[in-house]
DNA sequence: ATAGGGTTAG
């Protein structure tokens, strides 16, 4: 068997990268890679783990060459190197819980870590980080991530710390994460995006925004890079108020003075900043300038669209943008049923509804079935609303119910009010708006008892009748 | 003699 020598090593990781964006590429490479017999061994010489190592990277890069169906192509290559008896390298398990965790995969997570502790390699420096990471990327308690940190190969370096804070943030321990944060002996740039954008993940957009001022004063004129931005912009998109609009407006600012290049991502951010607050002209032409848009972007403005009275427009944007060979997700798709909801588009809204399962394969979440039955129910078509709510795959929660709740409000659907008002109440009996909501059916229709023994029923379970609280937007209903 | 880690949008 021949084996490829170290000078064409260099040779393969240089193609490697060179063609990391191309899906097509690193299928060709890796078709070479195996009838060159590279990845191959033999009973004098087992195969080498370098070409293993070069071509999981470049399938990592490139999610694309991956099959749609699990496991993803890098962690396909790793049981094929076991299986061929290459030996995995400290090199490999890097890549390879990197893949771990782009997929959440917590089992993979799990099972490369054993394999990284059955070879010894677990404290090593740059294992032990990416560790850190999966753990707490696929949802492990923090304690598993802070495990590994406690048991790393010397003091930790600034990459394990900020793999940790993350974890921390992502198991939702926000206190945890300050303090180890105030803790910490360094801080770069990516200590203080991480903890930015974990306390806005966490709700926390106002300390988040607290956090950013600090970072500020501490990097006095250094340059902001653009995950910062990104984290910044969104913490400003989900604060509410005049604040976050001022911060965004601001950082939109910083980004024109400094010229920083408007990437998908960065402009994703800034078109849902100006779309949450509301102002859709400067959405739409931050939107403008964006240089390569994505699917993101799109989903950005149709939501603005759809969410601020233009259905009509987010409905041509929608056009434009499959006119551009891009694949609308379930965030487009939602963006898309809310406008039609909203227009009193039912068949567009139906249509596209169909469409999604069937031609793009994208599977409705429970606020998809939310829109379709609140497009349903406001045509009064209930007993095909209540045909879609039967054949989820999951059982509809209080956000389906009280759209269809809404529904019947508008069409004085007493009966069916009567029975979603039971399910309700066994659902979300902490919620006194929709109650207030089912009882005004009641008294609407003329039927004084059957509000008044409403009223009854609220109070035994406990529910206080709030004043003000009688008339309930439907789709801010709470999920818990 | 040849590779690997931490932060970001809907």
């Amino acid at each position: 068997m021949r084996r490829a020598s170290p000078y064409s090593y260099a040779a393969l990781e240089r193609l490697l990268q060179e063609h990391f964006r191309s899906p097509r590429r690193v299928f060709q490479l890796h078709a070479l890679l195996l009838t060159s017999g590279v990845l191959l061994s033999d009973p004098q010489c087992p195969a080498a783990a370098f070409p293993y190592n070069c071509l999981t990277h470049a399938h990592l890069h490139c999610p694309a060459s991956s099959s749609p169906d699990p496991p993803p192509a890098p962690l396909r290559l790793f049981a094929a190197m076991l299986a061929r008896g290459a030996r995995p390298n400290r090199h490999s398990f890097p890549t390879l819980l990197k893949s771990a965790s782009a997929s959440g995969s917590a089992a993979a997570a799990g099972a490369l870590h054993a394999q990284c502790l059955r070879r010894g390699l677990a404290a090593d420096r740059f294992v032990a980080c990416s560790l850190i990471s999966a753990y707490g990327r696929t949802g492990h308690p923090a304690l598993d991530a802070r495990k590994v940190f406690d048991e790393m190969e010397g003091s930790p370096d600034l990459a394990a710390c900020n793999a940790l804070l993350d974890a921390l943030c992502l198991a939702g321990d926000l206190d945890a994460a300050g303090a180890f944060f105030e803790g910490m002996a360094a801080r770069d740039a990516v200590s203080w995006t991480t903890l930015v954008s974990g306390l806005s993940r966490g709700g926390h957009h106002r300390c988040a925004l607290e956090v950013f001022r600090g970072f500020l004063l501490d990097s006095m004129g250094r340059r902001l890079v653009e995950a910062t931005l990104v984290s910044v912009l969104s913490a400003c998109a989900n604060l509410d108020g005049a604040e976050g609009l001022t911060v965004g407006m601001a950082v939109h600012a910083y980004i024109v003075r400094h010229e920083v290049e408007l990437t998908a991502f960065l402009g994703t951010a800034l078109v849902d900043m100006y779309g949450k607050h509301g102002r859709i002209g400067c959405c739409v032409s931050a939107f403008g300038i964006v240089r390569r848009t994505e699917v993101c972007t799109w989903n950005a403005l149709l939501s603005a669209l759809a969410n601020h009275g233009k259905e009509a427009e987010a409905l041509v944007e929608f056009d434009r943008m499959r006119a551009q060979g891009l694949l609308p997700d379930q965030i487009t798709f939602l963006a898309v049923l809310m406008a039609c909801a909203r227009a009193g588009l039912v068949e567009v809204g139906l249509y596209w509804f169909e469409a999604m399962v069937v031609v793009y394969k994208v599977t409705p979440l429970m606020v998809h079935y939310g829109c379709v039955v609140d497009l349903l129910g406001h045509a009064g078509r209930f007993v095909e609303a209540i045909r879609v709510i039967e054949r989820m795959p999951f059982a509809a929660d209080a956000s389906v119910w009280g759209a269809l709740l809404g529904a019947c409000k508008l069409h004085g659907n007493v009966d069916l009010a009567v029975e979603i008002g039971q399910k309700l109440m066994s659902l979300v009996p902490q919620h006194s708006g929709r109650f207030v909501i089912i009882r005004n059916i009641y008294l609407e229709d003329g039927n004084w008892h059957a509000g008044a023994r409403m009223g009854e029923v609220m109070e035994e379970a406990g529910i206080k009748k709030k004043v003000g609280q009688s008339s309930v937007v439907l789709h801010d209903i709470a999920v818990p």
